[in-house]
DNA sequence: GATGAATGAGACTTCATTCAT
DNA sequence: GATGAATGAAGTCTCATTCAT
């Protein structure tokens, strides 16, 4: 039995499959590759200015202004602006996803990976405090379509969660429980953590709160003892 | 000692504070009962189209005719668009807060009382999902001023189950933890765990969420048995 | 020849025509004398609100709040704020020729009694800055029908002094001239030097102008001296 | 000595420096040509529209449409209502001033230019009387903002005329006098006559009365005779 | 007569989107 | 492809006036 192996393929599928925006890196003519950097660029810009002054608050000028291009341009490369933040959402969570994968990678064990998922999460918000507003805040009941969006992620993180999980319960490092739940608790206890952090401002805090929260965590699925789960 | 004291207090003292829209509702002459009522109407009115249409895609008209007033009444009773949904936001956070006060006075123990709140307030949202659509989703990002009101609301709730786990903690029914990682993550929990079930539409599921859920809660904060945890 | 007759038998009558508001005031029953004291009472919280913010940024509920009494007690009283501020003005109107043929009383000679008019009109806009601000800042522009009224005015005003100098002419006391002219430029001299002092703001200093106003316009209608004009 | 010319150069500063709307005319790109043309077909707009409705009454979206563009546009060239109004007016002040400085410069001597001055001040309103509505009607009391720019204008006026009065006074051409209160009166007597011009709706009699306007002013300021002032 | 809550038409302004250059 | 001027629909809020109490 490979362990780990479950969550990891879905994440590398969820990872390739998001929406095309991002057509890979290799053997793109010049062109091509204008046409990409413009393209990240107007996300960032994007980024920047829904995260400082919300969805609804900012203008498409905003967003042009700060990408360096016409409002025309934006057009070019994003059917309207809530597919612009939908595009954004997704790749912010495409960001996310990969650097969970990357730290899966480096343990081994379920539970392990489990703990490095959300220890690798709590940090990726921590140190980047504008994704983590657009994510939590700036995203939630902007529009229907972009609601969605952001449904699908939170979808998709517990369904991970879920699936490390189940493969726990199967290898008999935690109890039986209602997965629904535990995934969903887990997902919502992340989400909380970082929501304080953002309200509070305290800078580097959050950093100092992963263990506390891992054992937390681990204690609520049950887990003998976090600090050697394998 | 008189277990669960600390947290009612506050609790009253949180409702009976929040600002002052419902001013008690003995003794009301003719006119300042219409004018209550007018009130509720409004508010409710709000409720419903800020929890359909969202808080930016609804209108003060909309609002207007669902309250069966013209536009400019609205004015008479609320200042603008963003004060009314604030005015809301208190108004649902005292009926959440009422109702976990009552649940609270019905069982004895620390414990029993925290566990008490955390059903209630998820049997609340399950049954009123246009409450839970406006606290949870809609109000979320939808304006700083808005914004600053529903963290108020968490860090409220928060407080409030902080106080009970240190409780229980100085009584020795769980162990010493990092009290504000775990009640933000009892909240955060809550609130995901409502989420879940406001985006999948599956009716009364949530009621029977409740057990797995207070499962997991007790577990996460070590109270050796939540069927027994006095 | 009766001096000065012409134009005070036509300001008195100007003065009484000006449109019934005030009904004279001896045998008022109680029920009328209090009609009269809240018509006055209203007029006069217009006549403050009108010169403080200026006619489109009073409210009508400015001038009840002023006047101690409701919003429909306004409209009791006057059919609305356009018809207000036109009795406003009539009021005003009435006040400053009171004075003017007072003055004028106290006086022999057409070209004396000229002088003390204009000398008094530009004392009571002196003593007065708000009633100065109404008749001639706020009233400007107002709407048609208040326009109307300040036309009338300020006809009535030239016609009197065009009335004077008619005399003075005939008396040959003054050389023949554009009669139409000359009083309109007195008008117009008051006017501007009771406007620069509204706007520059200095207290007293109106006064001190008088007599080089008087000089001016004695020189300007062709008098021989001011300080002798019989 | 070279006469008349402190006014004149106060004048052209005062044109120049207004408030730079309209960037000179020469050396314009095609963009900026059409831009320049909009903004004075909006600025003819407004003054259409302000002059007919008065300033409450009319809307931007009459004045979008008297301009032939949406209402929206009338934003791109003004930052608001208030703004265009004030743009308007130093427009029509930049226009009088004009057309005065040409006027004063095809004749010698101080009395003859300030004559020229006001002759031509007459005539331009006289030609044209939606701006005489505007300046002298409209724009009174319409808004604190506004009323200063007016005030602005009244003062520069009054200040070129009692410059041109203190030269006359230093070659000896009229006797001392208060300055202050002869401006104001002249600017009055101007502001007067064309105000009764304006209600009379007699179209070209303002023509007529120039002469008599010149004879009453010279007499006014001491001037021996008007028809040889120099 | 007096009150003041209720009305609803109407104004200003914003901003996502389009399209001629 | 890129631009940014132009568009105009739509929203919030004000306030003169009315009328039930």
């Amino acid at each position: 039995m490979v362990p780990g192996r479950g969550v990891d393929e879905v994440m590398t599928k969820a990872q390739s499959h998001v929406n095309g925006v991002l057509p890979g890196e290799e053997g793109l003519s010049g062109k091509e590759l204008r046409r990409q950097e413009r393209f990240l660029a107007i996300l960032e810009a994007a980024g920047e200015a829904f995260s400082t002054k919300g969805y609804h608050r900012s203008t498409m000028e905003d967003v042009a202004l700060r990408a360096g291009v016409a409002v025309g341009t934006v057009y070019l490369y994003f059917p309207g602006k809530e597919a612009l933040f939908v595009s954004l959402l997704d790749h912010l969570a495409q960001q996310l996803l990969g650097a969970v994968v990357e730290a899966r990678s480096r343990v081994q064990g379920v539970l392990a990976k489990l703990g490095a998922s959300i220890a690798q999460a709590v940090r990726v918000f921590a140190a980047n405090r504008s994704q983590a507003r657009i994510v939590l805040i700036e995203a939630v009941g902007a529009s229907p379509a972009i609601d969605e969006k952001l449904a699908s992620i939170h979808t998709l993180l517990a369904e991970l969660v879920e699936r490390d999980l189940r493969e726990a319960v199967e290898e008999g490092l935690i109890p039986g429980q209602d997965l629904d739940i535990s995934s969903k608790a887990l997902v919502g206890t992340c989400y909380e953590v970082i929501l304080g952090h953002l309200r509070d401002g305290r800078p580097a805090s959050l950093e100092g709160s992963v263990p506390a929260l891992l054992d937390l965590v681990f204690r609520a699925i049950g887990a003998a003892n976090r600090r050697d789960p394998q």
